[in-house]
DNA sequence: CCTTTGGTTCACAAAGGCTTCACGATTTCA
DNA sequence: TGAAATCGTGAAGCCTTTGTGAACCAAAGG
């Protein structure tokens, strides 16, 4: 039923798992590709910018925290998102899981159904995952490519932290963004900032943007307004 | 500190499991309830309409499956997050809990920062399952991620306690709400606020969106009229 | 090297939401 | 009917959150 089906990379050293889970995805309607280990699983990922990369965890060659670590790293994929497959009761790699950047954490064995379910669940949460890469709006246009704003005609370059808070707010006008949300999604996970950086920054987009545009919704967060 | 924050309720026949799990919870910042058997914790569970239900699968009384299988079947909490509490190697549970509809299964025994992780992820996976982010009646609309009230076309802009009060009427019109309730459900488990409080919020609410919307059950409550 | 720019932190000021309090109005119940 | 409990209201202060100016640090680029 999505519109553009999701692409999920399955990276399992067993064959006989890969099968089986790349087998019920595409039952669900999801396209699948597979790898056999963390390092090859990485290539792949960034060649394919799947929009789910299901990584078990004890993996030869390259486990998958290592993995899921250095795709949080990299540019090209440290927007997809990320689950681990593992046997249940490993404890201390649920732990290093989440601290490592992923998104969900799945026990082996998982139903199919279950399986499903999480990974639909999962898919959600990525709104819309293919925002398009101008967005237009009548106080300004914002080029993700060109890295630049418009306005009134003006071309104003914004610098990486600035540019990407505003793409975040302007994604989804009116809406609004607590602390949390703007934490991850500009910063990253587990970046430790001062409460104040996020002021810092607004402050420098209504100075150059225009006061009215962004406003304080306070003991909640921040949002855009057109 | 979320802005409604989640209610757990446990459901244990050990207390000193209820205790561990309530304490650790707690200090996560989750509001806690706890019931000792499969029984108490369906009628708890109807009442409370807690975020997440953890069940321990071997109980006296009622056990967690059948337990699970009711809860499902209730318009009330068909929609909770349920997630098994199961002794390790239990995998005969595994499967029967999975297809009683779990939506989770964690081992014991289960360090505390994994659980905490656990049911964060948990909880992220269902933004809101029952309740809408829109609520539309009559005489205005809520926008939950807008944080916004629209009245005739007006937007009004709710300082977050007026907002999540009304939020919390407004999800089941007509419904008496306790004083009790809407201080657990708005302020939160351990907050200590004074009487008066909540009639302060409610006459704001009443002054900007209309008297004749809340109305005051002596002795009971609060409700909301569309 | 030195300069420039981006990113962050810090201390303090400002704002305004949240709560309290006192007291009057209203309802309940014996 | 009168006492007791409950609720409504206005004003005032506390206290959390946010805004701001300046300084620091690191990296990039001359």
């Amino acid at each position: 039923m999505p519109a553009l089906s999701k692409t999920i990379l399955v990276v399992d050293d067993d064959p006989d798992i890969r099968e089986l889970i790349g087998f019920n995805l595409l039952q669900a309607g999801f396209r699948v590709e597979t790898a056999e280990n963390g390092a090859v699983g990485i290539k792949k990922a960034i060649r394919l910018l799947p929009d789910l990369i299901l990584l078990d965890v004890m993996m030869p060659e390259m486990d998958g925290i290592e993995a899921c670590k250095q795709l949080r790293e990299h540019p090209k994929t440290q927007g997809c998102l990320i689950a681990f497959l593992s046997a249940r009761g490993e404890d201390y790699s649920q732990i290093a899981g989440f601290d490592s950047g992923a998104d969900d954490y799945i026990t082996k064995p998982v139903a199919p159904r279950v399986l499903i379910k999480r990974v639909e669940a999962l898919m959600r949460r990525m709104p819309n995952s293919d925002t398009p890469d101008q967005l237009a709006f009548d106080a300004f246009t914002i080029d993700r490519n060109r890295h630049m704003v418009t306005q009134n005609g003006v071309q104003i370059s914004l610098p990486k932290k600035e540019f990407e808070l505003l793409f975040l707010l302007c994604s989804d006008p009116g809406k609004v963004f607590t602390r949390d949300r703007i934490l991850t999604k500009v910063w990253g996970h587990d970046v430790i900032v001062g409460d104040r950086t996020i002021d810092v920054h607004i402050r420098k987009l209504r100075s150059k943007l225009g006061k009215e545009h962004f406003t304080t919704i306070k003991g909640v967060g921040y949002k855009f307004d057109a």
